[in-house]
Parts: structure tokens; C-alpha cells; sequence
DNA sequence: TAATATTTTTAGACTTGTCTAAAAATATTA
DNA sequence: TAATATTTTTAGACAAGTCTAAAAATATTA
């Protein structure tokens, strides 16, 4: 149906949009590793067929068909990561590469019964929501640990760096998916985060307690 | 490491190695369905690459290295081919265009742990063997059943033609996998086969008998 | 073996997706 | 608001993979 680029280029911009309004070009090379250049040639290209919204200069938003193919490679993205993670005993560090070649296998078939396989997951190995055939999943508000007040907690909910080195180091801190934690204090030189889990004590420092996200606790 | 392309002229080259030596530009054009001056561009790519030996009109064969990609290619088909039947219960006939797909998601670490996971399956849905990640596979001795005599049989153990309408018929007339056949009569006037099954006669015309694989009897 | 037929290669063109360098538009700031 | 900086687009080129048409090599057959 779309090329493989096509289809990058649209979950780019599908990612992009979610904080902010319109993308611009920059925004968009710079996600894939690319040239403004290439980006306005692909652009004009998914204006053509009517997966964007753009005019020029202005930057560019998804039109519906172009959301919805956007999210439906999210969704295989998100399962192909729970399978290798969940069936095949991969680390959570270690299946996004995996996931960016497999969510452009085309057939929809095959990814509802790979959902259907494993009991519909709501999460990937991540924290972050798969949506279902039809497209829709609830976002669920979640909060980097460095917005919360001391003596406030929540549960480990996601994450915002999906980078190997700090999924890493969160599973050697154990810091993962589902963890309860709770500030115990906030140093006022740097700002480190003191946290408590189970019943230990430990420090992240500010860039951890930022890409770290949790479900806060209703008070 | 190898481009899509690239994977399915060396796929396609073994395949046609099997039955005879050197493979000329027009087989592989044919089986892939593209122009003969195509195919000759490639091969000047491949051979560079020391994927293939050519010699300009004079066909190729692949190398070591060329041969061993293939295998890989082709384990990994079959294994897709075997989990997509085996786990998310798709019909034989249903599975070898999303596994053409499939077979070039790259990770062999991957395609491991799958393997693991299914339990090292020996053969994939059509009776093919699965070479094991050495690319080590013995070819068993298969014959079509329209080479054997009456009063011999043997197990249904594989197929010449994979096309679905094929694989349709005979899952309808329940000529599967592992099921034990003999010819009972050959009709002089078209050579259409009588085949016994279980308990039941049944007559299969002889380009189904041509197509059709079996482990002949010891006898 | 010479004429003919077939196969294979070459030449030149096209598409997709990318790049660099330069031009045009927009944004910033003095 | 005018000058300057930044962003975006355009122009032109390139690699991969494909095609058609024509030329070259090989195979067939008379
Ligand atoms: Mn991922
Ligand atoms: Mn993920
Ligand atoms: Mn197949
Ligand atoms: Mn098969």
C-alpha cells in the first residue's frame, strides 16, 4: 500500500504532532535522520496522495487516512515489541530496532491475530498503549518523576528516552514497568531525586527523573 | 547487510541450482518475474559482491558466501511459514506471501529465539525442511506420487507447486501432510491415479499426481 | 558450415529516495 | 522597519533497481 518511507515519514510526523500543532520540516529531518531537502520532497509526495495536510512553508499536519495509517504502524510496532519481549524472551532494551523492520510487514491479518495470540496486550514493553484494530487507544496521562512534590508517588508507568543505555541502567536500578515509587526528597544543589521503592532508598538524577514517567497516585 | 532485492535474485538462484548447474539471466528472470536485462545488472552487482560466480553468457552459480545467504533466507521463510500456521493458526495455503515478506526482517538472533520458541520444527507447513541456523538441512528423498507403481505407497510428505489454489484442493480432498497413500490403479486412458487413503478410494489426475510428494515405502 | 533463431548484454531512460549548494521565504532583532 | 539570521524550497546530481529497444554472442538447424 505505502512505501517503507512513505511509512516512516508518517509515523514521524504522527509523533511530532502529539505536543505541538503543525511540523515543521526541520522537526521532521531531524526525527529521521535526514535533509530538510528530502523532507519537502516527501511532503509534496504525501500532499499527492492525501496523507498530509501541506502547504508550503507552513509545515504539515496528518490528514485522517494519514493518521490512521500512522497509528496502525504504531500498533504493529507495539505488538511485534510485546511478542519478542513476552514469546521470545528478548530485554526491553533490545527490540525497538527489531520493531522498526517488522511494523512494515503489510499484513493487517497477521498483526490481529498476532494481538489476538497474545491476549490483546494494552502496553509494550515500554508502558506505551497499543491501539486496537480500529485505530483507538487512550493516552494516559503520565508524568515525568521531576514534576512530581516530595512525599508524592506513583506507579512506573512509561518512559520518554527509549534508548538502550537508559532502559539499561532503569533495569539495573529495577527501576521498571509497575514499580511503585515515591519522592522522598528533592536536593536542592542539583536537583537529584530521592526515591523510595519497596523498601530501599535511591538517587536519579534530574535527566532520569525527566524521561521517566509515572501514573500518579490519587491523593 | 544485503539489499531486498539483492536477497531475492541469491533466493531465487538457489532454488534454481537445485535442479541442474549453472542457472542462465532468462530462469531467473522468469522466476522472478522481471526482464532478462534486469537480471544481468544484478549480476554484475552480486558477482562484484562475490555473492555469485559470471562469466558473462555463460549463467552463474552462487559462491560459498552467496549459497549460505540463501539458505538463511530460505530457513527463515520457513520458520515464519511454521509460526504463522503453528501459532496464529493461518491455513497452509494462506502463508507464503506474508512470509516472502517476513523472510528479510534481518535479525538472525531473532530468528533464533523463534526457532527455539516453536520447538525446532523439522519441517515447515508444505513439508519443506527448515535448515537449522548452521544452514545445515538434509533434502529428503521425495518422489511424485505419479512415479511410483501400483500397489506401492507411502506418506505424504510435500508439494511441487505451492500456489494456493493448489493447496486448496488438496487440503479439501484432506491429501495433507503425513497421510498415508497407496496407488491402487493407473488408468491407461489418462493416466488418472487411484489412490487409497484411511479407508476410502479416491482418484487424483495425473498433474496432481505429478505435484504431489511422498517418503516412499520401504518396501 | 552458413543462415537463422534464441539468449544475453548494452545503451539509454525512468522512478524512488536521497544528497549538496543556491535561492526564496519567513522570522528575529537592532 | 530594515538588516540579519534561520528555515524551507528549488535545482541539479546520484545510487538502486527497473524497463524498452538495439546490438552482440551463442545455439540451433538446414
Ligand atoms: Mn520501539
Ligand atoms: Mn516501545
Ligand atoms: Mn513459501
Ligand atoms: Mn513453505
Amino acid at each position: 500500500m505505502h512505501t517503507l518511507a512513505e511509512e516512516n515519514y508518517l509515523k514521524a510526523i504522527y509523533k511530532l504532532s502529539l505536543q505541538g500543532n503543525s511540523v515543521s520540516t526541520n522537526q521532521i529531518a531531524t526525527a529521521l535522520a535526514t535533509k530538510a531537502s528530502s523532507v519537502t520532497d516527501m511532503m509534496r509526495k504525501l500532499a499527492e496522495k492525501m496523507l498530509i495536510n501541506y502547504t508550503r512553508y507552513q509545515g504539515v499536519s496528518l490528514t485522517e487516512t494519514g493518521q490512521k495509517v500512522a497509528i496502525n504502524i504504531i500498533r504493529k510496532h507495539r505488538l511485534w515489541e510485546y511478542f519478542l519481549v513476552e514469546k521470545l524472551n528478548f530485554k526491553w532494551d533490545e527490540v525497538h530496532e527489531m520493531a522498526e523492520e517488522m511494523e512494515h510487514i503489510s499484513s493487517n491479518e497477521l498483526i490481529d491475530r498476532l494481538d489476538e495470540f497474545m491476549g490483546h496486550p494494552a502496553r509494550d514493553p515500554h508502558g506505551d498503549p497499543i491501539p486496537d484494530s480500529n485505530g483507538n487507544f487512550k493516552k494516559i496521562d503520565l508524568k515525568p518523576i521531576a514534576t512530581i512534590a516530595v512525599n508524592e508517588g506513583g506507579v512506573i508507568s512509561g518512559v520518554r528516552d527509549h534508548s538502550a543505555v537508559f532502559l539499561q541502567y532503569l533495569e539495573k536500578q529495577q527501576l521498571t514497568i509497575g514499580k511503585h515509587i515515591t519522592v522522598k526528597d528533592i536536593i536542592a544543589y542539583d536537583n537529584t531525586v530521592v526515591l523510595q521503592m519497596d523498601n530501599n532508598t535511591l538517587q536519579i538524577s534530574r535527566e532520569v527523573a525527566n524521561n521517566l514517567l509515572i501514573t500518579y497516585d490519587k491523593i
